[in-house]
DNA sequence: CGACCGCCTTCTAAAAGGCGGTCGGTGCATTAGT
């Protein structure tokens, strides 16, 4: 059964889209889509994420649905899709005028669309979610699904409510791709989309061509000096990630001045400016970008040759998704961190973002006050939120059940909890959240930190701890070990730039006495903080993700005096 | 949480330090007003 599928899956690959061949990869996960399965994919970007709903999605039949974060992205994603002969493709979003849109919806309901591009915010209206079931949509895709765990919960919320518009259209299968996506984040975009019987793709994450390297230091203006000389003396050409607009503009500023083609990129430049530094990069024309975390989504340029961060990010996650635009053409390629332990205040504060107690009581009051359902937009007046901040509030009180979404859209209380506990219990779970966002600035920091292999600590957040070797060679880590075998003692564990710097402790001598029941991946559970996950081991500290608290660091020590942990 | 800006004070003068307030990252869509 499943061969028949991939003869007709191989033969639409090569007549529509030129591709000779498909990677195993890439074909498991379409014959799962095949069968209706849903499907999570995690692949790095180039591995060819989306012929995995393209190749299907001609097959099917009915509109393919894919929800794509950003406008710019989906004009591009639709232009692709154009120039193969026999795919029609559009998108729906607020560049194009009314009736533009207007006449995408007819062409749609003619069944002349075979893939329909929104962010998911149009699905938030009422209007646009009738209209997609009217077409019967055979295939529901999510790209970049990562956006779900990392901008759902304050910045774009509308991604925490795919599911219920994925219910509203009759639950057809759902494909979430990701180029990225440690355990905990694939979790919430298979429990957040609803998905069910889900048929995970994971590739291995592994970029053996990028050296990993850390520098620390104390003082912000020799990490300057030092960023600034760093990016100057690398080959070309290169992305560096500031922390704030006004740095990016700073450092742009300075590459400059000594010669080199450097533009900053950020979301408060113009839009023109933005798309001309954008396209002068993929030209080859710039040597250096310097950049918020505003620059890089779509962005698949093969030769950059190094990621240096001015400014440390605040998780692993989105620190792997930028150092993974290195180096894509398989040639060396560097990932540079200059670390400042004061520069993680500001992913802290960041991770602070949370929904206050006083506009959650707001708003539960309001839909308490109402005998019925109410439309979001009369909610959004009479508390007079924002549209993002009332769904942030709305999806915390729904996820307590205090509030449920009615078939057309609509908001009731259910009055299961009084409004003050159901307030209560929704502030709760942004706390919840916050401390699980807290936690990972945390393993951010033990990254920048850590003592043993830069690439083993990397793989073991992302679950793949167990299948790495001791040593990687190619980061600063495993070099400076190497260093001091051969010197004898002396050299110390690591030949460090910069100024200063919490002074590491020595690699650990790690000798055959290491053995314990807790290898990565391995589920256990904690007396006060319930169960979790192992994910990585350094330095005789064992690092859990627990499902309540978040990251935490335990010594293996202390766990054996103690008889912390049991396994499940 | 930490950096920065502007204001005030300070061993009667100019510069320096303390203090409080403000700001810091991602984008969709929509609206008011040329």
């Amino acid at each position: 059964m499943s061969t028949a599928h991939a003869k007709r899956l191989r033969k639409s690959a090569l007549d529509v889209f030129g591709w000779e061949e498909l990677r195993p990869e890439q074909l498991v996960a379409m014959e799962a889509v095949m069968e209706r399965r849903d499907t999570l994919v995690v692949m790095p970007t180039g591995a060819g994420k989306s012929a995995v709903y393209q190749v299907p999605g001609l097959l099917l039949p009915g509109p393919t649905v894919v929800v794509s974060p950003l406008v710019a992205l989906q004009r591009d994603q639709v232009r692709g899709l154009l120039s193969r002969e026999g795919a029609e493709a559009a998108a729906v979003n607020s560049s194009q005028s009314g009736s533009e849109n207007a006449a995408v919806w007819d062409r749609i309901s003619e069944g002349d669309v075979d893939f329909l591009f929104l962010a998911p915010e149009q699905l938030a209206k009422d209007e646009v979610v009738e209209q997609l079931a009217a077409a019967e949509p055979a295939l529901f895709v999510v790209d970049e699904a990562q956006c779900v765990s990392s901008w759902g919960h304050d910045f774009r919320p509308d991604y925490l409510r795919l599911g219920q518009v994925i219910d509203r259209l009759g639950r057809p299968p759902v494909l979430a791709l990701t180029a990225s996506a440690a355990a905990p984040v694939r979790a919430e975009i298979v429990s957040r989309l609803g998905m069910r019987d889900v048929h995970e793709v994971v590739t291995g994450f592994d970029r053996p061509n990028i050296h990993l390297e850390v520098v620390p230091f104390q003082d912000a203006a020799a990490k300057k000096r030092a960023v600034v000389e760093r990016a100057a003396a690398e080959p070309k050409p290169g992305l560096v990630y500031a922390g704030t607009r006004r740095e990016a503009e700073e450092y742009a500023e300075e590459l400059s001045l000594l010669g080199l083609d450097a533009a900053a990129y950020h979301a408060g430049l113009p839009a023109r400016e933005r798309g001309d530094v954008h396209d002068r990069f993929m030209a080859g024309e710039l040597d250096v970008v310097v950049a918020t975390s505003a620059f890089g989504m779509g962005i698949d340029k093969p030769d950059v040759r190094f990621v240096l961060h001015a400014s440390v990010p605040g998780s692993l996650d989105a620190y792997y998704q930028e150092i993974g635009r290195a180096g894509r053409d398989g040639e060396e390629a560097r990932a540079i961190l200059a670390y400042r332990p004061q520069d993680l205040g500001m992913q802290r504060f960041f991770a602070a973002g949370r929904p206050d107690p006083d506009t959650v009581t707001r708003v539960v009051s309001t839909l308490e006050e109402h005998d019925g359902p109410v439309p979001p937009t009369e909610l959004r007046e009479e508390t007079n939120l924002t549209a993002s901040r009332l769904t942030a509030v709305v999806n915390l009180l729904e996820q307590v059940d205090a509030v449920y979404t009615t078939e057309d859209g609509e908001l009731e209380a259910t009055g299961t909890a009084g409004p003050a506990d159901a307030a209560q219990q929704a502030i709760e779970l942004g706390d919840a959240h916050q401390q699980l966002e807290r936690s990972r600035v945390d393993m951010m920091r033990g990254y920048a930190e850590a003592t043993g292999c830069r690439r083993r600590f990397l793989l073991g957040y992302f679950g793949q701890g167990g299948e790495q070797e001791e040593s990687c060679g190619a980061c600063d880590r495993c070099e400076a070990a190497e260093l001091a075998e051969e010197g004898g003692a002396e050299g110390g564990p690591a030949v460090l730039a910069g100024t200063g710097g919490p002074i590491p402790e020595p690699a650990p001598s790690a000798p055959a006495g290491d053995e314990h029941p807790f290898p990565p991946g391995t589920l256990v559970r904690h007396e006060q903080w319930g169960q979790g996950s192992v994910m990585s081991e350094e330095n005789e500290r064992l690092t859990v993700l627990f499902e309540t608290v978040g990251y935490r660091t335990l010594s293996l020590e202390v766990i054996n005096r103690n008889h912390l942990l049991t396994v499940c």
